[in-house]
DNA sequence: GTCTATAGGAAGATAGAC
DNA sequence: GTCTATCTTCCTATAGAC
């Protein structure tokens, strides 16, 4: 049976790249958004970036130095953003249960939600030079830190168990990243009952075993 | 505490392209394989392709209608091979719970084993016509039907308890794809202890609730 | 910061000899 | 079935005017 979700809405919804300054950038980073994810980093060319925001080509080399810092804007600020998500549920009152429910079902529903970035994020970092490649990966590292020291804490208290907390870390935080392989707004599942779903799977593989 | 793994070795161990045929478009497939997974489909060109495989660029053509073609290939051969591996497991005798715990070890090993072709199977599917898409999709669907319906059996005889069977068919699934995105042979984890991991995962969230 | 124009090269695929 | 040579198109990035 699953159970209900105590958690709160932590933040008002925005999307990712808001934030990103001045106009003609954002208008770019869109764009490119928009095609990275329906033709990939290879499949795409700057003519049609600067194309779909309303520009001529030449113009994308004043906002920025090369396609590739364009990828790089985008899969900081997707992981920048799912981070930020998974740590405000973090930031919740104990028990650790619920701690850690908030967090999978926050850091799922981040995904489908954002699932255009979010694919983009995760499966075009092979066209990163390595430098940038490096700083993703310190955000990557992070992610996994962020529950590992919530399920630890779980696990301390007698609340779960798990042997293997580095599997169970990993699982859960693939089965939130690989909604992003997969989710589009017209399936028949919305955000809320998949994370909800998942959110219930994770708490199913952590209590206590039944003998 | 993890389960033994009962289940048997079902067959001898193979590389999936060994069936290509003839030599020289096997020699194309495994180069091709290489690239598209350092670099993607649309960072790979069909002059890298031949030179890796030690022919002129104008000889690929007698192997392949075009570079989609190659991918193709991959990807079918790479579905089909998923496929079968969970078929075996799927064919082992009762009850369901080793069955179903089987299936989900041998399509996570598989996806470990097999994760370069799995990763371009799995994320350069964009690239691939409306027709060959489709292709695939069909293949995608039959995995899951396959462990759906033994999942299902299982509930029927009282062996598991879930009300959720899509979603758990979902994260399972989910669970030995995501493999394919970060798997490497050089990383702390064997196929073996990763699909032992995930297929405990997936018994506990299989087992009747504690109360 | 935007435009037009273009440099300079590389892409996928084909032709025709052997 | 492989080669060399090439067609045609398209690519990222830059130059220089406004």
């Amino acid at each position: 049976m699953p159970q209900e979700n105590t958690h709160v809405e932590l933040s008002g919804r925005h999307e990712v790249l808001d934030e990103v300054e001045p106009l003609s950038a954002r208008k770019l980073a869109n764009a490119a958004l928009d095609s990275f994810f329906t033709a990939g980093y290879g499949g795409t060319t700057t003519r049609h970036i600067s194309e779909q925001a309303g520009m001529s080509t030449g113009s994308l080399y004043s906002s920025f130095r090369s396609k590739e810092e364009i990828l790089f804007l985008l899969a900081r600020l997707g992981h920048e953003s799912a981070l930020r998500a998974l740590r405000e549920a973090a930031g919740q009152s104990p028990p650790a249960a619920s701690r850690v429910r908030g967090m999978i079902y926050e850091f799922t529903i981040w995904h489908a939600r954002n699932h255009r970035i979010a694919r983009v994020s995760q499966y075009q970092l092979a066209a990163l030079t390595p430098q940038h490649h490096a700083i993703i990966a310190g955000l990557r590292h992070e992610i996994e830190a962020v529950l590992q020291t919530e399920v630890e804490a779980g696990v301390a208290q007698g609340e779960f168990d798990i042997d293997d907390i580095k599997g169970f870390v990993l699982a859960a935080l693939s089965l939130g990243i690989d909604v992003a392989r997969w989710f589009s707004p017209e399936g028949r599942l919305t955000p809320e009952a998949l994370a909800t779903s998942y959110a219930d799977l994770a708490m199913r593989m952590l209590r206590p075993t039944n003998h």
